[in-house]
Parts: structure tokens; C-alpha cells; sequence
DNA sequence: CTCAACCACTTGTGCGGACGAGTGGAAGAA
DNA sequence: TTCTTCCACTCGTCCGCACAAGTGGTTGAG
């Protein structure tokens, strides 16, 4: 008398179906068995088998039409990891190199505006030039309100072993809860066309770190060289 | 006996679920009413009910547990969107002056590669200038397999009123599955600058779009200048 | 030949009933 | 008092059936 445990039927049908896909047998864009067939195969209701895809379609392997049937999509891949510059600077460690310079400065005017301080205010901006194959490949740029700033080492021209989003957790418990970029092709300006050695367009980024509460912990700015750098992103047409 | 469009009930008890719970009704760690009240209070059948609980328990909106109830948890945030200059090109209609050539060429070698012919394969190119405010904004060219554009109007140089998409579809039942993107950016090409009016850099779109088997319906090549252009987007730090 | 009606097939929604299993309190035994 | 048993209530799963509605091919009238 112990049959353990046997998994509800529309979960054996659904882990059927899955294995059958992920094993090609159903390749995308065929046709699954009609439920009815479905219903025959596995000795269940049509109420198990309906429920089974259903789930299915919910989660992304199927698509069900209408009157035609359902048809088969493929594993749906953990959201396709989009590009994003913004936040893999924060999580790079520094090399010893990188840090090119560390100053106390008035913030611009668009960064101003984008830390939420009126233009003028003092900020840290800590710069640093990414490195690929010997060459440059990027200038980046972050800039620190003088509160997130105070008690860590950001505006310390040392290289931060762990990268900035570490750092600034471990020492200050600031957390990034989520990302405002902004994107778009433009001339570099002389001083990042020098650090490049290459006057040719960029892609310049322009991200915004913000915590649970929503306000800004800092900005980054990166002028990503455009005959270097392609981002990429796949997306499911609703 | 019109009713015209009833939805589903069971649409109908989820949304008056969530509305009771936007409006506080229904705090977040509240006991919802037992599938029992509900079938009373809407008059239908458990199926019913529990499909909507169950739907919404999906969804991130309540929390059911096994012998003891069903409990509020908030509306879930829902995952931001996402700039898709890609999939956009393809659902625009296009309006009277908008598709400037539509020609059958020999496919060069980049767009060859992304639609899975060999170099110099005749293929069609539809290219289009978007305008805003009078000014032209962006060049796009749709490029297709010759199979595709068959029996189809993407070869004609009228402009689709309903957009490339629903065309496909209507006519070959071509159903897009996803989009894969490339950005980058680039100086224009001296034709592009011709048609755009500047020798600006651009943002370089390279999209291809493919059905549920994966097989490419289409490549969308596109010129955005960085100055009226600027793609956002709005992420989660995990 | 053209077109409309029809039919076979598909999925969508809905009902009522049934039984299993987890939870928590109340009643009763020790 | 304390512990056990019982029971009412909850959700979980499953069945068979019914009818609506979308799709695509066939048939037959004109």
C-alpha cells in the first residue's frame, strides 16, 4: 500500500509532452495530437489533458489556436538574457589598470538631472577605460552622489576587487533594485576619442542604478565604440 | 439579443477578484471567500471558480493554500517593456509616400547570412523612409526570401495599410514567432544620408524575424540617427 | 467555373459530481 | 487537566458530458 507519490496525471502528461519536445520528436511548429487523441494515449478525461496544455501554453512551450490545434514552440528559454550594459559595469571587478581617474567634480548638467542634485553640485565621478585585447574598447563612467559616495571607496583611485555593486553593499547594505537606460549613436566626445583612439561613432549609454525606494544611487555614462560592440536581443513575438 | 461580446466567466470572476483587491477590499494577507461563497456569490460552477483562483494564483495576485484557503498577496508588478525597433517596423501600416522602392536584388553578403541563402541569391528589398514631423527620422529595409514574397504584396510598391505582419499572415498565414536584434551603431551609409538629410551617426538595426520552426521569414535592416533617437529600457537587478 | 452550404475536426468554456487530503477546532476519553 | 478522536471546512484533482465557436476541406447548386 504505498504507492509514494504519484504526481497528479496532469503533471505526467504535461512531463510526456515536455520530454517528447525537448527529445525532438515534436519538433517546433508541428502540430501536437489533438486532445482527443491525447485523452485515448494516456487513459485520462479531457479535462486533465486540456489542463495539461493549457498549462503548457502558459508557460511558453506551446501555442494553442482555435478550431486548427495546438502546435509546438519549443522550450521556452529563460528570458533570453538582453544586453545590459548598465549594470554588467557595476559588476565588473576592476583590473589595476582601469582607473584612469577619481575626481571630485560639478556635475553636469545631464547627469545633474538624472542623480536627482541641481547642476553644479559637487559629485565623484570615477572614470575608467575597459580593455579588450590589449586595446581600448570602452570609457566608462560612474558618477556618486556625495552621500553614497561617503564611508566607501568609490572615490578611492584604488581598483575595487569586487566591483561597485559588491563593494557598495558590502559597506553601505545598498542594494540595486533596478535599471533606467538609455541608448543611442553619437560622435565621441575629444576626450573619449582619445581614450579610444578612434574618432568613429559610438554607442553611448547613459544607465541609472536605482534602489527599492526609487532613488538614484548612481549614473553611468559609456561611450561603447560601434565597430566593437553589437548588442544583441531576442524576443517572443506576443 | 445582442450580448455581443460576454467574456468568459471565468474572466469575469478573476477581474472582479482584482478589482476588489486594487480597491483594498481584499487586503494583502486577507482570506479571500472559499471557492464555496464564491460559486454562490457568481452563480457558477466550482470548474469555474477555481479556474479564476487558480489562473490568479498564476499570475502572482493570491496565494492558495491546501486545507486552509486562498490569501491575498497585491497586484503583481508586471515586468516592464521593452524598445523593440525590430518588431515596431514590421506592424506599422505604411502610409502613401512612406515606401519609396521595392526592388528584387541580389541579396549582399550580410543579409544573405541572416536569411540562410547563398551570397547573390535574388531576394526582395522594400525600403522605406519614416518621416515625423515632416522630416525624415529613419530608412528601413525589409529584405525577403523570394518564397515568402510569392503570392503576396510585399513586392508591389503600394503601401500595406495593415502593416508586413498582418499581411503575412493574412494571405500565407505566416506566423511570426520571434525576433532576433542587432544594434549597433555606425556613420551612414552615403545612400542613407542622402535619404535622411545627414551624415550623422546612426543607430544600426539588424533584425530577424523567424517562425515557430525557426526558419527566417524576414531581416529588417535599419538606419536610426542618434540625434531623434534614443532606445530605453527599464530592468530588474535580479 | 464560382460560390455558398455543409461537415468533420479542432479548441474554448462550462456544469455537476465525486473523492482525496490538509487544517483547525470541538467534543469526548483518559 | 491533557491527549485523542472526530468532524466540518478548506483546496487538489479528476471524470464525463455538453455545447459554442473557429478552421479548412468537400460537395453541390447555380
Amino acid at each position: 500500500m504505498s504507492m509514494d507519490f504519484a504526481p497528479p496525471k496532469y503533471a505526467q502528461v504535461m512531463k510526456a509532452i515536455q520530454q517528447r519536445i525537448e527529445a525532438g520528436e515534436y519538433a517546433p511548429g508541428d502540430m501536437l495530437p489533438s486532445e482527443t487523441q491525447l485523452v485515448r494515449e494516456f487513459a485520462v478525461g479531457r479535462t486533465t489533458v486540456v489542463r495539461a496544455l493549457q498549462t503548457l501554453a502558459m508557460q511558453g512551450w506551446i501555442e494553442r489556436e482555435h478550431g486548427r490545434g495546438s502546435f509546438v514552440k519549443g522550450r521556452p528559454d529563460s528570458p533570453p538574457d538582453r544586453v545590459r550594459p548598465g549594470l554588467a559595469v557595476t559588476e565588473q571587478a576592476e583590473g589595476a589598470e582601469s582607473v584612469t581617474e577619481v575626481e571630485r567634480v560639478a556635475a553636469p548638467r545631464h547627469i545633474a538631472r538624472l542623480l536627482g542634485v541641481a547642476e553644479r553640485t559637487p559629485v565623484i565621478a570615477r572614470r575608467r577605460v575597459a580593455k579588450q585585447g590589449g586595446r581600448p574598447s570602452a570609457v566608462e563612467t560612474l558618477w556618486f552622489p556625495l552621500e553614497i559616495a561617503l564611508g566607501t571607496d568609490v572615490d578611492k583611485p584604488e581598483p575595487l576587487r569586487h566591483g561597485v555593486r559588491q563593494h557598495l553593499q558590502a559597506v553601505k547594505h545598498l542594494r540595486f533594485d533596478h535599471v533606467t537606460e538609455r541608448l543611442t549613436a553619437r560622435n565621441p566626445t575629444k576626450e573619449e576619442a582619445e581614450l579610444l583612439g578612434s574618432p568613429k561613432p559610438v554607442l553611448g549609454v547613459l544607465a541609472t542604478v536605482h534602489d527599492a525606494a526609487g532613488s538614484v544611487l548612481l549614473v553611468m555614462s559609456a561611450a561603447l565604440p560601434g565597430d566593437l560592440h553589437e548588442l544583441q536581443d531576442v524576443y517572443q513575438v506576443s
